[in-house]
DNA sequence: AAACAAAATTCTGTATGCAGCATACTTGTG
DNA sequence: CACAAGTATGCTGCATACAGAATTTTGTTT
């Protein structure tokens, strides 16, 4: 309905809400979000809007609200009068943030045993087929990610918004650690084992295992990740 | 350390940090937060930076601040172009919020009969008596503040810092809504059961006994406020 | 009278300016 | 030479100002 000629980049119109465009303030957030996870903006760093504002390209206000932003979802500190602090994580932070996350994840997976539909699992056999052969050629970033995408999937199948929202908020805070905790090969298969074994208990729509290996999973990933704090 | 003199407000000095003073920021977050809980704010209002501005007495700079917070915590969204709303659960919302606030409560009690010393159980047991009496008197307002105490308290005693964070956004989302579904005698004759076998699984530390009980009694929470959205 | 179009008003989003506090530097003194 | 006090700079926190989008109101036409 909005334009019948080919090529223009986007509908304006989308089907439940009226109009949706792209916000500076989610530009910001996300880019500033990146900059953490992938290091750009060590923990521990101090965040000088006037620096970081001119950087980006924007003045100091909507930058201001972006950080507000990120501070209320964990990733940043905030110092009264002396500005915003890329947080720092605690080994018992990450710890205790695990223990949460495989909780969360324990309950998706029993949940998405309940709700998914046969056609969404194939969907995920399909990441997951994806990912082994990543793991045969020992390709470790898009195996990453296929990772993250399995996990983020799940959460998606048990179709609890709830869930998914909190379980972001956790994840988001870890990125940046499980970013840079790159195991060895062996643990490396323990992992893949686990995924071996998800990917079986979804199938078969066994929410008690799924759930136990997802639990399980998380712990394991703690001692993948502690020498990296 | 810092003070001598007796009737001084607050030492301006914590243990931890340097210097801790309540900031404008916290003020006005705090402030919005309350007035939708308690339904000053209703859900689906539009929020008009100028009249909120004027009404707290700050500019709209800190406001919008404050707001942008509060969309990251879920209590807000945010319509581009058309500032920002208070946001509008669904009863599926709700009903999701309630089984994921269940699985968290669950993995507290656990983790609390593992961590917490004698002594903060006991301080949990008076929290637990005084609201007895609450009942006995049918005091409800005392009763509601204990009860969210009680509860609070098991998360605290988890000494699982995400846990507790995660568990806080997902709560105040539902704050209003419990705060409104206020159940009939037989319901709360129910949940005041619920609470006993609480307290003495805690004293017993029977971690499985009282993770079942805090996931029940949150589905049965469900039953009592279904009727108020 | 109803529906559409256009103008005016109002509100959001962003930039800039200013005051006060925090920090770094400099200078004076023991 | 070390340390403390005073000064100077720079940054944060807040307010205000301006531009563009959204909504409402008004006028015109059918």
């Amino acid at each position: 309905m909005a334009s019948e000629a080919a090529g223009l980049p986007v509908d304006e119109f989308d089907v439940r809400g009226p109009i949706v465009r792209p916000t500076l303030h989610d530009a910001i957030v996300a880019r500033v979000r990146d900059m953490i996870i992938e290091g750009e903006l060590a923990a521990g760093t101090r965040l000088h809007e006037g620096n970081l504002g001119k950087l980006l390209g924007v003045s100091r206000t909507p930058l201001r609200e972006a950080l507000k932003f990120l501070v209320s979802e964990g990733l940043l500190e905030l110092s009264p009068g002396r500005g915003a602090v890329v947080r720092q994580f605690t080994a018992k932070d990450v710890h205790d943030s695990l223990i949460v996350l495989g909780n969360l994840e324990g309950l998706a997976g029993r949940l998405a045993c309940e709700h998914a539909t046969d056609a969404e699992i194939r969907e995920v056999r399909q990441l997951h087929d994806h990912m082994m052969e990543m793991y045969e050629k020992r390709d470790r970033l898009p195996y990453f990610k296929l990772n993250q995408n399995i996990h983020s999937a799940i959460l998606r199948l048990s179709k609890n918004e709830a869930l998914v929202s909190v379980h972001n908020v956790l994840q988001a805070r870890l990125k940046r650690i499980r970013y840079i905790g790159n195991e060895g090969p062996e643990k490396w298969a323990g992992a893949v084992a686990d995924h071996e074994e998800m990917i079986a208990a979804l199938e078969a729509r066994d929410a008690d295992r799924l759930s136990t290996v997802l639990n399980a999973h998380m712990q394991k990933t703690w001692e993948r990740v502690r020498h990296a704090i």
